[in-house]
DNA sequence: TATGAATGAGGTTTCATTCAT
DNA sequence: AATGAATGAAACCTCATTCAT
């Protein structure tokens, strides 16, 4: 009997399954969606061209089970950082990085939902992304409330404008890979992580520090 | 005779192909470009299909036109604002400001860059966004140096990544429109536009003014 | 610009639609609809398999419109039969023949009708079609009443089963043609052709009179 | 070792291949044999797919098995019925009745018979099924000529398109189900069913006794 | 200059069937 | 004996483009 393409998608993935998406998230998040023909996703995955409808059921579902099956990443482990014994500053530093470490390893996936989310057309139930995004926005938020509360940090900022500048930051150096690579001439993809993890973390770090310090 | 479809496109472009360029931007931006075919163009224009390809050659030239045709908006007038007689502090404000707003009004070319240029996949010609984005890049670049020179800014500062910082958070909030329309409770689109150009423009004067001063 | 594919497709067909009609209804009425793929409509109307797409829409729409097509032949003239000046018998008679005679000109599309639409599931308006033989049989009824009223036929008849017996001996006829052929050895379809017109038109005329005749 | 797909098939069949039979029979029935798929009937009947092939070896073969096991049906009683001890009337009454009752039960396969038999394409044998409508015509037409022997029944009648009047009233009937249901306004199957029996039979019972009777 | 008609290529999806177990 | 997995073929449709006027 053929898969019963329903709700229990990211329940069970076989490992070709998960290679076709695995291929499909490249793929889309190159070119885009409607940039990305099936056979394209066949052919890289290759596997029968059928195999999608097969699997997934159709082009859409593919995305949505795509979706289905990153969302479970999505979920921040902030929680275990403040449980972390640490000053407000590192704490804010430790969640930057995660934040931006978590956000780069998914940054496909990001890519693709920051595109198709943007434009409502895609009837796509965004309300699970939505959702985990709103859950750590309040994490952080507490977090930073706290600090204020303990005159740590100032109180004059706006705390819902952070995560943009925080995830902004990195979301444009990354859409504008090709740029920057070229600007601060680094050779390699693995040239672009290391400044990501490092320097390009250290000036959010930084940034978020001084906003939250500053008076005025 | 057919059209000169070369390097004249920007030279002269009449109403009808400006009408098009328009109403292709809205909808590439919308639904990229291959989720935009040239029928919904030509319908959205209330053109003939054939228009298109006898107007600017081909789907792809049109994009290219639409890219020339806005490149020159690309140019931000920074130079008017360095001239006024303001403090380093005010200035900044204004250049923030100033780009912000820049980017705001020509949002949808952006985001089809963003987006469809990002990966090396559309070989059209980049070079004049490039070097756009440089001059303006060493603009904003030459006065922090200048500032810093002066002992108004901080010199620990990674001033490459202040233009992600500002232009990223602007995007990601953008690209998280719906998200953030219903987190701030932003009515219409008029309402989020007034919040671009207040709060957020703020938010993005305050950050990076606080970076620029904050002693580590 | 492209076809509206609305309600106006009856109003204006050019040759090559009427063409590409003629060539749908003789595959359709032989092979069935899901069992004529637009390719052989194309290949035997001799047309680019897109411009099915490109005239009517859809196969869907394309059986629509031959539908509509139709519908107006389906319009028979028996007023102009009535209003002659004929005995009760001679007039049934003509009725029967004409009757015949249309139907079988138009077999193709009736045996479409028949098979296609029988079930309620093809979501096509059947309204045109239910009405028009409604006011066909409307006007058989009305004849026989007089007829009855007279005197002339007899009283005890189901008037409302008389067309099915008319239609029904020359369809089921028609459906088992290759059966016939062989069992009357009529050689070719002329000879079937004749047939009809002749020995099978006389005994449903004689049979529909004797029924309207015999006393039970 | 796989099923021998040869003749053997209508000599045994087990409860899961007479279960698959019986719903092709009413899905082709009802969508034509081009538009019911091996996974509707598959999943109809609640078997694997490849049931399908493994049973029956192909879905042309299981039409062809569907209709080697109703062909068993089509042989008709007639001869308990010509053993009775009746007149002539009452027994073409009976006949009558009986064509129509066995028809009305096996109406589904008729209708596939009817509409796969008269366009030549399908490559199904129908020797079968055409000789076994000759046995039955000629057991009728041998009734029928010994009544007009013996002077009961009119002399002047062709017998052959008798039973075409006879099953083309009610397949005419039948293909126009919801029309007549509509007309006659019958609210449910059950009320066609008896409609079918009764008052139908009747009319086609004084129909064709009406044209054995008239002399003209 | 402008456009309705037309087309070949390629899109996604479903088909009946077979394979490996 | 029975079935889930897999596949090539072909289905319908839309695409960007060109042709003829």
């Amino acid at each position: 009997m053929q898969h019963d393409h329903q709700k229990c998608i990211a329940v069970s993935l076989n490992d070709k399954q998960i290679q076709i998406l695995a291929v499909a998230e490249e793929l889309i998040a190159k070119n885009g969606f409607d940039g990305t023909s099936v056979r394209d996703i066949a052919k890289a995955a290759k596997v029968n061209i059928a195999m999608i409808s097969y699997y997934f059921g159709s082009k859409d579902k593919l995305l949505e089970a795509l979706f289905l099956y990153r969302i479970s990443d999505f979920r921040m482990v902030l929680e275990t950082v403040l449980s972390q014994d640490l000053s407000f500053f590192e704490m804010m530093d430790e969640i930057v990085a995660l934040t931006i470490k978590r956000i780069h390893k998914n940054r496909r996936i990001h890519k693709i939902v920051n595109f198709e989310f943007s434009n409502g057309t895609r009837d796509i139930d965004f309300d699970l992304y939505v959702n985990q995004k709103k859950e750590n926005l309040l994490v952080i938020d507490n977090f930073i409330k706290k600090g204020q509360e303990e005159g740590v940090f100032n109180k004059n900022v706006n705390i819902q404008m952070l995560t943009p500048t925080i995830l902004g930051t990195y979301f444009h150096f990354y859409y504008n890979k090709r740029f920057y690579q070229s600007l601060l001439e680094l050779e390699d993809d693995q040239a672009i992580d290391n400044y990501v993890h490092t320097t390009l973390t250290q000036h959010v770090q930084q940034t978020i520090k001084a906003v939250l310090t500053n008076e005025k």
